[in-house]
Parts: structure tokens; sequence; C-alpha cells
DNA sequence: TCTAAACTTGACCAATTTAGTCAGGTATGT
DNA sequence: ACATACCTGACTAAATTGGTCAAGTTTAGA
């Protein structure tokens, strides 16, 4: 089991957002400066969060992104959601003859399976960006 | 983040185990075929379960694995070491140069990674074996 | 004692995913 | 008009996954 980097990067670039947004729209050169991320990657990313109603916009010199939202209105959940970075448990194949089938039979790892994803996903709906604002407000990066 | 396949296998083949190794050793030809895993990759995930003390094994014909614990004894968190089935958060690159060090300038996800993993393992560390038996004895499999 | 059943080890591999890069746009503020 | 910044899609090297294959060693039972 693992995370990728994508939805880290995403969380990293929000939050970057979310801290120097307030006056003009930030451009994805700077966020590529500041934390380290590739500006093409960037721009598939933001590209998704767009999508996702996450971020807006703004072309042309001086363009860049802002926070469609409050960041206490944009939940973990929502990133991870946007960029792909899904739990997903590896699902029991259908074919198999001994497996589970989603029905009666289920196998014995499918409910503890789902229990987990609610476990992680329970986490993510909880967290907010302005939590992870708060949590580094202190320090100078 | 996903899960994979190796994590789950090895739980559903300690299940099987836990369920019929009461009497003999339980050849992991009958697991194979009960489980529906391919039998060489059984051998793989055994070898390492064997290593962590998970379970015994026994040589020659009517051989095979018993657990080397009782069922509340053996935790999730136990078997998913034992396959290297870790919680691996991407790491922050130490030679970044606006990124994450571990020290005092943490990139700003790098907290909440490991909230996560705390979180995550903590669910492993509670379920055992049994729970897992509880939830699945009273169907025919 | 012979042999088949069962464990043991290590090398190998195809398919998929990840974490990007590259190239070529389009839109717009100054 | 032109530089800046967003936008889109194709491509790819490296790592991971989910196994297979081959060549053993060990031991119970005929």
């Amino acid at each position: 089991m693992k995370l990728t980097s994508k939805g880290r990067y995403a969380v990293m670039a929000l939050v970057d957002l979310a801290r120097f947004d307030t006056i003009n729209p930030v451009s994805l050169r700077d966020i590529s400066l500041r934390q380290g991320i590739s500006l093409d990657y960037l721009e598939q990313i933001f590209s998704k969060l767009k999508k996702n109603q996450i971020v807006k916009s703004t072309r042309g010199t001086q363009g860049g992104y802002v926070l469609s939202k409050k960041p206490n209105e944009i939940k973990l959940t929502n990133i991870f959601n946007a960029v792909d970075e899904k739990v997903k448990t590896v699902q029991c194949k259908k074919e198999s003859k001994k497996g589970c089938n989603g029905k009666a039979t289920k196998c014995v790892t499918h409910n503890l399976w789902d229990e987990l994803e609610t476990h992680i996903n329970t986490f993510f709906e909880k967290k907010s960006l302005e939590d992870l604002l708060k949590n580094n407000s202190e320090r100078v990066n």
C-alpha cells in the first residue's frame, strides 16, 4: 500500500496557493519555484483541480490561480478525488471460482477492505486546507 | 494510494489456515485450491510469514503450515509488515532545495502524512485474525 | 530404501503505474 | 504585438506488481 506523490503535490501546491492568493492570482511558475515541483507536472495537476472547481484561473500576464472556495471548505478528500488519488483496494476477481463476487459468498477479506477504506476516507473528510495552514503558519518556509 | 494483492492474499491464506490447522498442518496446495491463489506465489508469501514467526512449517508428506500463535495474537499489522506491505507515504526528497529534510523546515505535508500513517496503522493494530474468523464463521466457503 | 509430497530459494518477466518531460498550442494584460 | 501564463495531449523511463519457472532440499510413509 502506498501513497503517491501526485496527491501530496496537490496538497502542497494548494497550501502554497492559500497562503499567497489573498491579493493577486498566483502563477504556477511561482509555486513551482517555491515548492520544487516541475511546472509541467503542476499544470497537469491544476487542470484537474480546475475541472473539480477547487481553483479558478486567470489568463494573461499577471494571471494565475486562486482558490475557488475558502480553505475550511476544501477537504482533503476533495483534493485527492480531483487528482484521481483514490484509496483503491485491490478488487477481488469476479471471475475467480473461489473468489469474491460481491454477493453472498464474499471472500474473507472483503468486509475488511471496505472497513479500511471507510476508515481512511473519514480521515481525509475531516481534514481541510485550513487545518494544514494552521499547523504550518508559525513556520517560515 | 492503493492496497496491493500481496497483503490481501496473506490475510486470506492465514484465515484459511486458522480454520483448518486444528488437527494437521495445512499444505499450501490445499490453500491454493481453496483460495484460488497461485501456489508459487503462496510460497513466496509464506516464506516471509515464516521468517516473521507467524507460521511454522513441517516438511515431508503430510507436512504443511500451522499458525505459530493464537489467532487473537496475530494482528493484521504483523501480517502486513511480514509481507512488506507497508503503509509507505512517498518520502519527501532530502536533496530538494525547498523540500522537506525531516528537521526544522518540514514541508507542509510532512505532519499530515505522519498522522495518516498512524491512523491507518492503528486500524491494523486493532484487528486480529480472530476478528476476521468471527466475521466469517457463519458462512460456508 | 526409495520416492513422492511438500517446503525452500532465487532468478526471471510481462503488464501496469508513476512521475514526470516535451511540444505545441490559446488567451490576455500591458 | 508580444511576453506571460494557462491549456492539452502525446510520449517515456523507471519502478512496482503479480506472478512464473527452475532447481533444489527434506522427510513421511510404502
